[in-house]
RNA sequence: CGGGGUGUGGCGCAGUCCGGUAGCGCGCCUGCUUUGGGAGCAGGAGGUCCCGGGUUCGAAUCCCGGCGCCCCGACCA
């Protein structure tokens, strides 16, 4: 960065990109807590706007928020087999706490099922009680080996969410509805384009009867499970007796979900839209969405200059824009331009002794395209045009991305040229066998990201495994992954 | 945990081979001039050279032992 002023290149090094990028628009920094980040504002700021638009959405379905311990006693993990042989190894346990050696040790939560369910067993008795639908927004801690800046961190922030339903339907009722909400969710406001469906048995949530994932292409060509949503059917609630009394008078137990995303989520929307210049933000999520940057020379310009400013930013905060106007002294605009292109503001606004003679602006889009020069009447209602487009423009553009980086109906030859080369998804038959699977991983390791839903199969069903040649129980799609 | 790399002002690095008391760029502070795409000049602040031993008149530099971090693998939201 010192003799360098310009990132390194996409092209050249992703992975140095992706970092840089972090680093230079402030968003995450290494702590000294190895494997733990630390957000800093513009990061987290990221996060507020999707925590921001998710809750709602999870509200706008029914769901309340909770909080749950952070400890969870460390017998209630092995209570779900699968469940503890999952995240046993990944845990962070406390031993000692007042500096008495604990009668348990407590484990830092990996994830909440074990410790919700155990509540709900007291507060579910009745049909009557159900649906249950509560998320909690928390921290967890997964002890990874490796760990990346907000792609996989020892700590992590996310939302969980976990429901208990009467009937088996009713939970895959919920468990689809969610996985439908995290994927407006990553189109409409992330403008990053998903295939839904569901994991294989090898890939499934460790607990869960069905895991359905949201899987993203990032621009190296490399899947990101974006957001899962489980059905848990009853195995938690055998594990934590969680029952109920039917309308009928049987005693049942309750059918559940859990559903999250995560703080992964800032790192997918970076390697979707970022670009050589920095960070490129989606307007409904941006912190700032335009940023003004006035121009002036003398004291009297200043005056003239910043208060024809002052205006335009009211104005458009007038109309619910988020706007900042960057005021800074002995900071020449170009510095200026550089450093919010980097952050990934969408909009920026020029605003010279020019512009304010003639009552106009000029706009600058974060994606490219020749400046434009405004009138500053009408800005208030011209401004969230623009982002409409934007955030139009960036889904499509992703989409077409992905789209190119997509092959369907391949031969064993043609995926092996596919991941091996340019990278991306790749569409084929798959016999459903786990030793099939796990061979494929071995060898290429590439995995199946998901079954696609119906919406995204092909139009002919594959007839045949991609590897082995076996009759094709669905269609899969493969691609290597974070 | 295996393989590779690296620890020197806030950041990025040089200096290490060949020991002589620490330097460069960026950033930061002050002042003046600047400001339509990363300003210039002048002055200034800031360092246990990762830690602990050893060799030596003298160690950032040589020797021994630790530790941290980064990258690549196995694991993963």
């Amino acid at each position: 960065m010192a003799d360098t002023k310009a990132l390194t290149t996409r092209a050249a090094d992703f992975s140095a990109w992706y970092n840089e990028l972090i680093a230079r628009a402030e968003l995450a920094d290494y702590s000294p807590v190895r494997g733990c980040m630390v957000i800093r504002p513009n990061g987290y700021a990221i996060w507020e706007q999707m925590q921001r638009a998710l809750d709602q959405m999870f509200k706008d379905t029914g769901h309340q928020n909770a909080y749950f311990p952070l400890f969870i006693p460390q017998s209630f993990l092995a209570r779900e087999a699968e469940h503890v042989e999952g995240f046993a190894p990944e845990t962070a346990v406390v031993t000692h706490g007042g500096g008495k050696e604990l009668e348990e040790p407590l484990v830092v939560r990996p994830t909440s099922e074990t410790i919700i369910y155990s509540m709900y067993a007291k507060w579910i008795q009745s049909y009557r009680d159900l649906p249950v639908l509560i998320n909690q927004w928390a921290n967890v801690v997964r002890w990874e080996m490796r760990t990346r800046l907000f792609l996989r961190t020892t700590e992590f922030l996310w939302q969980e969410g976990h429901t208990a339903h009467a009937t088996e339907a009713e939970a895959e009722e919920e468990a689809r509805r969610m996985l439908g909400v995290y994927r407006t969710f990553m189109e409409e406001w992330m403008a990053m384009p998903v295939v839904t469906g569901r994991k294989t048995d090898s890939e499934r949530f460790a607990g869960a009867v069905r895991t359905y994932s949201c899987e993203s292409l990032m621009q190296d060509n490399k899947a990101l499970q974006a957001g899962t949503s489980h059905n848990l059917g009853q195995n938690f609630a055998r594990a934590f007796e969680v029952t109920f009394q039917t309308a009928s008078g049987d005693l049942d137990h309750v059918w559940n979900t859990s559903w999250g995303v995560s703080t992964r989520l800032v790192g997918a929307l970076i390697m979707t839209h970022g670009d050589d210049a920095g960070l490129v933000t989606p307007p409904r999520l941006a912190q700032y969405q335009v940023v003004i940057v006035p121009i002036y020379r003398t004291d009297d310009e200043r005056a003239t200059v910043l208060e024809a400013a002052e205006r335009v930013k009211r104005e458009l905060a007038g109309a619910g824009v988020r706007v900042h106007l960057d005021a800074r002294t002995g900071m020449k605009p170009g510095a200026k331009y550089y450093e919010w292109e980097g952050r990934g503001v969408p909009l920026r606004l020029e605003i010279g002794p020019r512009d304010v003679a003639a009552g106009a602006v000029v706009l600058v889009r974060r994606t490219g395209g020749k400046k434009e020069t405004l009138p500053v009447e009408g800005i208030a209602a011209r401004i969230p045009q623009e982002m409409e487009r934007m955030q139009t423009a960036l889904l499509e553009t992703a989409r077409a991305r992905v789209e190119a980086a997509t092959i369907r109906g391949a031969t064993k030859e043609q995926f092996l040229q596919h991941i091996d080369g340019s990278g991306g998804f790749v569409y084929a038959g798959f016999c459903g066998r786990a030793e099939c699977e796990a061979e494929i991983k071995e060898q290429t390791k590439a995995t199946i990201r998901v079954l696609p839903d119906p919406e995204y199969r092909s139009p002919e069903p594959p007839a045949t495994c991609m590897w082995c040649g076996l009759p094709s129980v669905a269609e899969a799609v493969w691609a290597r992954a974070y």
